[in-house]
RNA sequence: CGGGGUGUGGCGCAGUUGGUUUAGCGCGCAGCGUUUGGGACGCUGAGGUCGGAGGUUCAAAUCCUCUCACCCCGACCA
């Protein structure tokens, strides 16, 4: 590819609305260009990387015994309402109309078409186990795109579903896909950590999220360095600890002038944050719900919503809460009637309590649990923190940043006892299928790499995935054999299978050589007088700092050697 | 959806406080010439409904109302 002629140009000012470094160096180097919020279109050079990564995802999905086929995006709406998925996914589905007013939704994902079909195909054990996948681009009104390629509405995705007779058998395609995953990441030069994720209201056992660790990352995970537990934070427990081994003393009523807050109650009566019980108040799927938890600690929305098999949680107003005859400040789990009331189990592990008295300005002292105050729910509800202890071997839990590069997620039997895809045993029994799905974002993974891998130049793409290996850069000169050199060595580079981008523009050094940095090319070859001297090239890499001069004879069979090692 | 911010040639910005003359600057783009090892220089030139609609006024990029788009922070996901 001569440089002259390719579309798309290198910009050298930050476009303003970037400020994820993968973003601001993908448009910069001419790789992506913005048609909207979320929607964007690959330029030439960053579709030529995008492929880069689909070739290397499919050439794991096959290895691993994935099929691939190629679902419709366009799907009817009763499909996702025999799921129930139309309404637990809400807005976030895109829905249309066609020409009959028959209500249409373009795919977020294809549990339920790759189930339908499986419902058709699969009738006996021996069709089992059953590994389908595509590569497809995918469909979601998310409520905020952002950071470039990391979070957008349309995209393309890697899904593969697994089928198999049983529980044992989803093991093995479930391992076999975190070995795949592993190997995807390690072939794109990015390390990930496996984490124990949120499987949602909706059921499923085992969800697991390969996540990127960077600052810019959008999720917040804890871990822990000694034993290597990771989760991501909605999913992270910790140690809470027992608080007071004291015997229950009957319960006191204290004046708290003026005291609303933990901190506040807590200062006054010269007692630790830990000492006292927290009241919170949400509204699942339009019922109030008082959740309660020690003082200390926050709830965990995630978890929370989990627990009541809500499909929407957020937290009341102060409305709704006043309304209910609720003292706000010195809310009080204790004689509570009406609604549901969900417990963190740190209440229950710890005595003698404050809470509030339902009564303005008055706390109780020595609330016990369950004498004084019961709850519908006991349940770990709480956030995990880092510098609190892991659970599993007492060392002190870490936090960082990460990217969602890819989900891997045992279903089990919910998408197929609902679509009937169902198989004849060896007893000749009808049962459903045991299904798991994995899903990888391949601009994500990108946008992930970049992020990863880049300095102030530009992004530093690992062979495997950069648009072209070598950056052909002949420095101009009236009078030299420079360029016809160069147009020499172009010619024989595509012939010896190299992938080089000929940067035949009559540009200075330093645009030509500042472009090959922010383009990222692994190997930079420059033609010059200099070089010429010595009947040679000289070459470089992206990632280092010094070049070496090669001889004109051995360039080709040089970089084939760098290439396919 | 809540909170914050920004919309002025392709990109980055100034001008808006305090109304009015041909709306500027840098980069990029086109032409000519001089340059060529880390973003060269000179001259010439093209390119703008100032996000949109309505209003106030002798006069609006600038003031008022409404609206749209985009970005960032939060609740969701590959």
């Amino acid at each position: 590819m001569r440089v002259s002629k390719l579309f798309g140009k290198t910009i050298r000012e930050v476009p303003a609305d970037a400020d994820t470094i993968s973003h601001q160096l993908l448009l910069r180097a001419g790789m992506i260009s913005q048609l909207a919020s979320g929607i964007y279109s690959y330029l030439p050079l960053g579709y030529r990387v995008l492929r880069k990564i689909e070739g290397i995802v499919r050439d794991e999905m096959n290895r691993a015994g994935g099929q691939e086929l190629h679902m419709p995006v366009l799907q009817p709406l009763e499909l996702w309402q025999q799921s129930g998925r139309a309404q637990s996914m809400g807005r976030v589905l895109f829905t249309l109309y066609d020409r009959r007013e028959h209500a249409l939704a373009l795919g977020p994902t294809h549990e339920e078409v790759i189930t339908h079909l499986a419902s058709r195909y699969v009738k006996s054990y021996r069709d089992l186990p059953l590994l389908l996948y595509q590569i497809q681009t995918k469909f979601r009104d998310e409520p905020r795109p952002r950071g470039g390629l990391i979070r957008v509405r349309e995209f393309a995705m890697k899904d593969l579903y697994s089928f198999d007779t049983d529980e044992a058998g989803l093991e093995i395609s479930y391992q076999k896909m975190v070995q795949a995953y592993e190997n995807i990441y390690r072939r794109c030069g990015l390390p990930v950590m496996l984490v124990e994720a949120d499987s949602g209201a909706i059921g499923g056992k085992d969800s697991r999220e390969f996540m990127a660790i960077t600052e810019s990352g959008e999720d917040e995970i804890i871990y822990c360095p000694d034993c290597r537990y990771a989760a991501n934070m909605e999913k992270a427990v910790a140690v809470k600890g027992q608080i007071g081994g004291s015997e229950p003393l009957p319960v006191v009523e204290v004046a708290t002038p003026g005291m609303g807050t933990i901190e506040e109650v807590a200062g006054y009566l010269g007692i630790p944050a830990n000492r006292t019980l927290k009241a919170v108040f949400y509204v699942a799927d339009g019922a109030l719900v008082f959740a309660v938890i020690r003082g200390d600690l926050t709830i965990n929305e995630v978890k929370l919503k989990n627990q009541l098999h809500a499909t929407e949680l957020r937290m009341a107003t102060e409305a709704e809460v006043t309304g209910a005859g609720i003292v706000a400040g010195a809310a009080s789990p204790v004689g509570l009637k009406g609604f549901r009331v969900v417990a963190d189990d740190s209440v229950t592990t710890g005595t003698n309590f404050v809470a509030g008295a339902n009564k303005p300005d008055t706390h109780l002292k020595n609330v016990n649990y369950p004498r004084d105050f019961t709850a519908d729910i006991v349940a770990d509800i709480a956030t995990a923190r880092a510098g609190d202890r892991c659970t599993r071997c007492g060392g002190t839990l870490r936090a960082t940043r990460g990217i969602e590069v890819g989900h891997v997620f045992k279903l089990g039997t919910i998408y197929s006892a609902k679509f009937g895809a169902s198989f004849i045993d060896e007893k000749g029994e009808t049962r459903p299928t045991v299904m798991g799905c994995y899903g990888l974002g391949l601009g994500r993974l990108m946008a992930a790499v970049g992020e990863y891998n880049h300095d102030e130049k530009g992004i530093v793409w690992p062979l495997s995935i950069a648009p072209y290996h070598v950056y052909l850069c002949p420095l101009f000169r009236e009078g030299s054999r420079v360029t016809e050199v160069a147009e020499k060595l172009y010619h024989e580079l595509e012939a010896g299978g190299i992938e080089v981008i000929y940067d035949d523009r009559e540009e200075s050094a330093g645009v030509k050589f500042n472009d090959a940095d922010l383009l990222g090319i692994p190997f930079r070859l420059t033609v010059s007088p200099r070089t010429l001297e010595k009947e040679g090239v000289e070459l470089k890499k992206r990632t280092e700092k010094d070049a070496e001069i090669v001889k004109l004879t051995e360039v080709v069979t040089r970089l084939r050697g760098l290439i396919s090692a």
